[in-house]
RNA sequence: GGCCCGGUAGUUCAGUUGGUUAGAACGCCGCCCUGUCACGGCGGAGGUCGUGAGUUCGAGUCUCAUCCGGGUCGCCA
């Protein structure tokens, strides 16, 4: 193998132009194409590629070391630039090609397992266990630079704005709040764990509370629960605290930097101020709290419609306070067939409904799955509420409200899907007013929807003792094409309001003072009115990508069960460290 | 934890009702070729059909179990 010694890299593949007459380029190799007497080669780095020619006639020993070149190899080489004699229109550079006049080979590669191609079909199994080498394609390369450009932008413009870039610990101590900590044991406190952030939370309420003013951090946060194509146990979040605002104030300062950045990095104008719409409205309209405003397929309440009919599924759900509400597929009989709807109330029973009631209107008389509980012109009645018309499918759900709105919203989305009527675009849209607290069915307790710190709005302070159901919070979600982007929030800083919430969840002061106790003290100093927002920099990533995974816009991703294929993490830890953090494994599966 | 989908050369796939020596393309190796750019031509190597059991005269194909991967529900304040 060669050195580099006496070469100095002019400039990148992608960038060579005919007018720099010589230069030196380093890279790998895409692809040889060996002509006999004359051997063309494509050298790839992140900018680009840029072909090389050894002829025979030339310079005869670095055509020989040509000869011995194959894909992968990492070379360097100098050479006069000079224009093709026929241009490659599908690349920057193919319009150029570089005569070599001295190669060094720096680096022999063995075959990898896939073809580095832009287009791989490999499956991604295998490609996960050779990131380092999926990463070399185009495709991978271009995403994670699309994310350092998003990153980047998000510091200048929070930076520009007056916030302070600061580091808050890894290794914090554990509130079995909300999600699962990923838990790290103290050697030198044995028995005790700090936990890794599930978000910077406190401690970004504590610069406020510190007079810092204005905060951002591109925080790594992390999670121990089950992955999906859209989380990550290990995720970064643009995380921003900000002080003497309130809600509005927030928005408008995330506003501009979704409106910056689109302009900057795809050049697309994004109407600012972005819509808002209410939790209440947005469960109301599609059933979801992260709508996918791109398309219509509102939901209708026809509870007043049904009010007298016999059919038992309507009544009984109106009877037990609950609404009957549908949604109508336009046009979409054709797709529809029986077979594809007695699917879709399969799915809604694996999502809680109890079932799902239909019109298929092919033909002049409509196929209904209740038509024989009808009155006469009952049916009609229900068909011109809905909106629903020949061609059309109708989807109705009975239920109460908890189950008819998800439900039908899952249920619009999976059919929009189906139907294939979601148009491109970036309907940005904010929720706001989130309920404060959740009926837990279960252990028949109202229960916070968000951490505790979340301010109530300033007219609902009165329900928190008589009406808990009414009470909204200072809380607002981005929405993004149905991914929920960013949530954030403006927080209690009044010490007593704070000591009332907690009292309002249940938790005694025992509690309060082993879980947040130094938060409390903290907001007893003073602090001014603040709020701020967590943006998942890997989710606005994937979106801007194109991608729908995030397992493309992440460097070294885990997989389903939270491992990672290349190097095996988690794994076993020897006898040695075990003993020295005092922790002993019940039925050891190392020890089979 | 539930449900659904997948696993056959290095890669992507085909493989009929269970039936001879499991095929193709790309990649790889060798030879030929001076204007290719998904180069071309000729030849070659390469398989524990995820794993284990079962049914059968005979299993890539059927049955069961299991492992691995993906999606999704639960879960994610």
């Amino acid at each position: 193998m060669d050195t580099m010694k006496g070469m100095k890299r002019s400039c990148y593949c992608g960038e060579v132009t005919l007018e720099m007459k010589e230069v030196t380029v380093g890279g790998f190799t895409q692809r040889v194409r060996d002509k006999g007497g004359i051997i063309f080669i494509d050298l790839r780095d992140r900018t680009g590629i840029v072909q090389l020619v050894f002829d025979e006639n030339t310079e005869k020993s670095v055509f020989e070391k040509a000869e011995t070149i194959r894909s992968e190899d990492v070379l360097m080489v100098r050479g006069a630039v000079r224009a093709r004699e026929s241009v490659n229109t599908e690349i920057r550079t193919g319009g150029v090609e570089i005569t070599v006049t001295e190669l060094r080979i720096l680096s022999k590669a063995q075959t990898p397992p896939f073809e580095i191609v832009s287009n791989s079909k490999t499956n991604e199994e295998l490609r996960l266990k050779y990131r380092y080498l999926d990463l070399r394609r185009k495709p991978l390369q271009d995403n994670l630079i699309m994310r350092h450009n998003i990153a980047k932008c998000a510091r200048e413009y929070f930076y520009e704005n007056g916030f302070l870039e600061i580091e808050t610990p890894m290794m914090i101590k554990s509130t079995p709040e909300g999600a699962r900590d990923y838990i790290v044991p103290s050697r030198i406190h044995n028995g005790k764990f700090y936990a890794l952030p599930q978000s910077p939370q406190m401690y970004k309420q504590l610069l406020m509370i510190s007079g810092f003013d204005r905060y951002i951090q591109l925080a790594r946060c992390f999670r121990d629960e089950d992955l999906r194509a859209d989380r990550q146990p290990e995720f970064t979040q643009i995380d921003l605290e900000m002080s003497f605002v309130d809600v509005d104030d927030i928005l408008e300062m995330l506003e501009g930097f979704i409106h910056k950045l689109y302009n900057d990095i795809l050049d697309v104008d994004i109407k600012i101020p972005l819509p808002r719409l209410t939790y209440d409205e947005a469960m109301r309209r599609f059933g979801s709290d992260k709508p996918d405003t791109r398309f219509g397929m509102e939901i209708t309440d026809i509870s007043d419609v049904v009010k007298d009919s016999e059919f038992v599924v309507f009544r009984s759900a109106l009877e037990s306070g609950g609404s009957v509400r549908g949604i109508v597929a336009e046009n979409g009989a054709a797709a529809l067939t029986r077979k594809e709807i007695d699917k879709l109330v399969e799915y809604v029973k694996g999502i809680g409904a109890k079932g799902l009631a239909y019109v298929r209107w092919v033909d002049d008389a409509p196929t209904c799955s209740f038509g024989k509980f009808m009155k006469e012109g009952e049916l009609e009645k229900i068909l011109a509420a809905l909106g629903c018309k020949k061609g059309d499918v109708a989807l109705i759900v009975a239920d109460k409200d908890k189950v008819t709105l998800p439900t039908l919203g899952a249920l619009r989305l999976k059919v929009a899907k189906q139907l294939d009527i979601i148009p491109a675009g970036w309907n940005f849209l904010w929720i706001t007013e989130f309920p404060f607290f959740e009926y837990d069915d279960e252990n028949g307790e109202w229960v916070a929807m968000h951490h505790p710190f979340t301010m109530p709005l300033d007219e609902h302070i009165q329900y928190l003792d008589t009406d808990k159901s009414r009470v909204r919070a200072k809380c607002y979600d981005l929405v993004l094409n149905g991914t929920e982007l960013l949530s954030g929030s403006i927080r209690i800083n009044d010490p007593e309001l704070q000591q009332h919430m907690f009292e309002m969840l249940g938790m005694t002061d025992e509690e309060i003072r082993a879980k947040f106790g130094f938060l409390v003290d903290a907001y007893k100093y003073a602090a001014p009115p603040h709020g701020g927002a967590g943006i998942g920099l890997d989710r606005l990533a994937m979106l801007m990508c194109g991608c729908d995974s995030l397992r493309d816009v992440v460097a070294f991703p885990k997989v389903q069960n939270a491992s990672e294929p290349m190097s095996e993490a988690p794994s076993f830890v020897s006898e040695e460290q075990l003993k020295e953090l005092g922790i002993k494994i019940v039925n050891d599966p190392a020890k089979g």
